[in-house]
DNA sequence: GAGTGGTCTAGACCACAGA
DNA sequence: CTGTGGTCTAGACCACTCT
């Protein structure tokens, strides 16, 4: 028997997907048990199971163990949302990444900073402020503090050439972050080096990362109103 | 054999997610071979495989047929986002949501609107404006079109008791969705509404929804910024 | 050709839910 | 108790990569 294009557990997904996108089946209503999929495609209760558990990953269908598999109540659609190196994200688009490098030092960590990074106050703590610019022109303000045990390195790169992401990334893995979005006014410095008005509103991200047994790096990434916009996808 | 606590597909996860966490291995090395794990586990192939294949799907390693799996190049933390209604989310954090209505109407589609919906210039869109409270406090000003052939019922809802999200997304099933985020400052009618100055920045949320073969909805949630923020999680 | 991952099978035992 | 899903096995064939 010769293999199908499309395997046998997508096959199972989409007539599942399809049953709901239709609304033939509403949420809360029952899915067929595996033991009656495995009838109606004629394959084995593995490849089913597969199907649908990475259903129940997608969050499609809501799975119960002696209960059985229905489709779930809300379909919460939901994308990923990614840390991303931004020259990454820049050359994607096509376009010309650079970076102005306003300050990169070793300082005391106050005590704010050092209870952020896990630090004892008055430690060493590197420093970097730079501004990344789309085809010559400012998209974010990226003022970040690093915790020395993380990254020994980061003084060392050139960050015209390595984004602090990048570098962040490559020496020390994530294991956890969490972010928050919001909209402010620029700081007269950061209005300054982004060459927009101090009115102008902007996106502001502040973002903490773990590697490993470390706080890595704290980061405070604002993005001008005018030029930026965060956008997604969700597709069910 | 009794059965472990924690099943040997999570195992091998574990031991892998160990080495990449601890620095053991970095970006780029191999990661041992499904042989090589099954006899390491003393387990069968599919098992090594399900926690190979998730891993994969987590974004933690890469893997090539032919060639092997290896530790992901930029482990790419990401966190789902997801559509929520804005009811039940501040219900979780324990606070009284309540609404505002201030538009619920059927109108005859612009060209720009009919476009984004996907109707006929002049045709019916539902209409509806309303703001969202926390704890009496605005924190959300909803400006919202909807198609109504995707949600036919719209504007019989009470939306003070039924939010236009959780109308829609009970009534027409999302199966995909856009969204962007960006900076901005309020219109006179929605500081006037939210209650805040006109210089106070905001961010805005743009989300386009699709369910089936129609355009759902097109919504412009406008947050003022000192009263709210988007945040999330991150984990490996 | 040897080694890798992608898929699949036909069984199995178990934990749990609901009648 | 029956039916459900959760996990696991010991094989198998295949497509692919690399040497």
């Amino acid at each position: 028997m010769p293999r199908a294009a499309v395997p046998a557990y997508e096959q199972v997904k989409a007539f599942i997907r399809g049953r709901i996108a239709s609304g033939q089946w509403k949420p809360g209503d029952p899915v067929p048990s595996e033991a009656a999929l495995m009838q109606q495609f004629g394959i084995s209760r593995m490849t089913v199971n597969r199907g649908l558990r990475e259903l129940a990953g997608e969050g499609l269908v809501t799975r119960i163990q002696g209960s059985g598999t229905r489709v779930a109540q809300l379909h919460r659609i939901s994308s990923r949302l990614t840390i991303r190196d931004i020259h990454e994200e820049v050359a994607e688009r096509g376009h010309v990444h650079s970076t102005r490098v306003l300050l990169a030092a070793r300082e005391k960590a106050s005590a704010a900073m050092a209870q952020s990074l896990g630090l004892r106050t008055g430690g060493a703590v590197f420093h970097s402020r730079l501004v990344h610019l789309e085809n010559g022109v400012a998209i974010q303000y990226e003022d970040r503090y690093v915790n020395p045990a993380a990254a020994p390195d980061y003084l060392k790169t050139d960050f015209t050439q390595v984004s602090p992401t990048l570098h962040l990334l490559q020496h020390a893995p994530l294991t956890e972050a969490s972010y928050s979005i919001e909209a402010c006014l620029p700081t007269a410095e950061e209005a300054k080096e982004l060459g927009i008005r101090r009115t102008e509103p902007c996106l502001a991200m502040m973002r903490r990362t773990v590697s490993g047994a470390h706080v890595a790096s704290v980061a405070r990434l604002v993005y001008p109103g005018s030029r930026y916009s965060f956008a997604g996808q969700f597709q069910a």
